[in-house]
RNA sequence: GCGCCUGUAGCUCAAUUGGAUAGAGCGACAGACUACGGAUCUGUAGGUUGUGGGUUCAAAUCCCGCCGGGCGCACCA
């Protein structure tokens, strides 16, 4: 504020800083001193009365503490991962899992009321070439000579399915008519894959609050409606036998086909309808996590609802930037034809749920990131993860032994003689502690889950420097107890920090 | 060619959104309490923030040019 002001009032910062000071007029019971430094940077110390209530508030809020009401219950949808029925999740996919369901969990936390969605792609396409590369391996299980049709779906998964099929019902579908042995084949393969990958998420602890089907929106005609509503509000026009959205009126480099000339829709159409479809639920506020070869899309997507009247930012989108697969220094080359492919199954299996989510929101989601499969593995230090994890345990641990030496912890912070908290670690880990509903709100609002990790490798650390500094369990009945208070305070902070993760908190490893 | 993301320590990444001496982890090196878990802690070395300009009290951050990397630019989904 003073080196702001400094240009208007013809003064330098640090002298408006000291008026700024003189005409102060602050409650001492919070504020202890205010300095002035380097250029004019104003610096309020809190007084240990500030932090004493902090701490209590900790204690008394315990499980709820980091909630917050900045949201005042807007209402968010949050669709991610989203991936085609059309085989298993990838690790692409695991990443916008972890992010979208930690981002989730932490406007929930700031006061937002928040739905998870996936939207399954189970019309189009896609799931008909599906349905017919099934086909195939049905009748190659049954011993025929049948060939996959054209960029039919080649993975393994098919395999299976089919020597299920086989098992479960014969060659009983050889008798249907081809049109009805298709619908029929559709529908299960996608049935299986959904499946599938719902309990891939589940094992990742992930449970999504609405699976939303883009068929059943087809079966409304949702799609026909919007293009009809489209029309009345004048933002079609025909050219060359198509339909167009004039997207180009609100930000779109060019106008897109809604209607092909052949009569089909596009992808579009039934996209902006499902993104009214949210709206139409009710919901303020729409977030859509996508994968970068999308980014191309969201302006006609944001076009459409904007035609339909809805302001243009009420859908926002993050985009999850790819994911590179490394063992050391070696990059792992993910090809879905011949080479090594990766699923979110095996990514589990390998790693293991913590190590996974734990990588995958340590970086920022518009960072290019680089998995190292080996260290994901390795249960060592070099691991991060377990510095957290580890943190945790030990404080767990205290307790444990706290109760086999008789150690009688506090029954409230009025029982704490908070003064003997005073050695620098025991500071600085109480500042950290006392941050985390802002952290929580400032993280939401950014869209950063990345910080949550960084916060929570701060307290571990604060902790771990804390507990070789201090003893806790000691000779002092009054320090032991104030420093058993401090390692509550901490494990609270760091159980609620890891559930926002979605990462275990262990008492012991 | 156009658009989005990106370039920071040997490696992988931060930097409170324009603030103070650019910080962590890993790796390297040197150390640590005969008690609460050494998966820990304390230090040291390591930087012209890709590059050249500009904006201002202040730039890794904003603007322009150039160089490199990733991903897109369909009457596909």
């Amino acid at each position: 504020m003073a080196m702001s002001l400094a240009g208007e009032v013809k003064s330098d910062g640090r002298s408006v800083a000291g008026a700024i000071v003189r005409y102060l007029s602050l409650d001492d019971s919070w504020i202890q001193r205010v300095d002035i430094a380097g250029p004019g940077f104003l610096n309020f110390f809190l007084s240990s009365g500030w932090l004493e209530k902090a701490m209590a508030d900790i204690w008394k809020k315990g499980p709820t503490y980091g909630r917050t009401g900045y949201g005042k219950g807007k209402r968010i949808l949050l669709e991610f991962v989203s991936a085609n029925p059309t085989g298993p999740l990838n690790v692409v996919n695991a990443r916008a899992a972890a992010v979208g369901d930690c981002l989730a969990s932490l406007l929930e936390a700031s006061g937002y009321e928040v739905s998870r969605e996936f939207y399954v792609n189970d019309a189009g396409h896609q799931v008909d070439l599906l349905a017919d590369s099934l086909e195939a391996r049905y009748r190659q299980a049954l011993g025929e000579d049948a060939p996959l049709p054209e960029n039919g779906y080649q993975g393994e998964y098919l395999l299976d399915i089919a020597k299920e099929l086989v098992t479960e019902e014969g060659d009983r579908l050889l008798g249907l008519l081809a049109e009805e042995r298709h619908q029929w084949l559709k529908g299960y393969v996608v049935s299986c894959m959904v499946e599938q990958q719902k309990k891939t998420l589940l094992d990742y602890g992930l449970k999504y609050d609405t699976w939303y089907s883009e068929k059943s929106l087809r079966e409304r005609k949702a799609h026909e409606a919007l293009v009809e509503e489209l029309k009345e509000r004048g933002f079609i026009y025909e050219k060359d036998g198509a339909l167009w959205l004039r997207s180009t009126d609100f930000g779109d480099d060019k106008d897109r086909v809604v209607v092909k000339s052949d009569g089909e829709m596009t992808y579009l159409a039934p996209d902006i309808a499902y993104h009214k479809d949210k709206l139409m639920r009710g919901f303020d506020h729409l977030i859509d996590i996508l994968g970068p070869d999308h980014h191309g899309y969201v302006d006609r997507l944001r076009a459409g609802l904007m035609a339909l009247g809805y302001p243009g930012d009420v859908l926002e989108v993050i985009i999850a930037q790819t994911v590179r697969l490394v063992r050391g220094k070696q990059v792992v080359k993910m090809s879905k034809r011949g080479g090594e492919f990766i699923s979110m199954d095996e990514l589990l299996e390998d790693a293991g749920k913590d190590a996974c989510r734990f990588f995958f929101l340590m970086r920022a989601p518009s960072s290019h990131l680089d998995f190292d499969l080996d260290l994901a593995r390795l249960q060592s230090n070099e691991n991060p993860v377990y510095y957290v994890q580890y943190a945790y345990a030990r404080i767990a641990s205290i307790f444990r032994q706290a109760g086999q030496e008789g150690f009688v912890p506090a029954s409230g912070p009025n029982e704490v003689k908070f003064s003997l908290l005073r050695d620098s670690s025991e500071i600085q880990l109480m500042k950290l502690l006392a941050a985390f509903p802002e952290e929580v709100r400032d993280i939401s609002v950014a869209r950063e889950p990345n910080r949550l990790i960084k916060y929570m490798m701060n307290v571990a650390a604060a902790f771990h420097s804390f507990y070789t500094r201090c003893r806790v369990l000691g000779e002092d009945k009054d320090l032991s107890a104030a420093r058993l208070y401090l390692a509550r305070l901490c494990q609270i902070v760091l159980a609620n920090a890891l559930r926002l993760a979605g990462i275990s908190a262990p008492d012991s490893m």
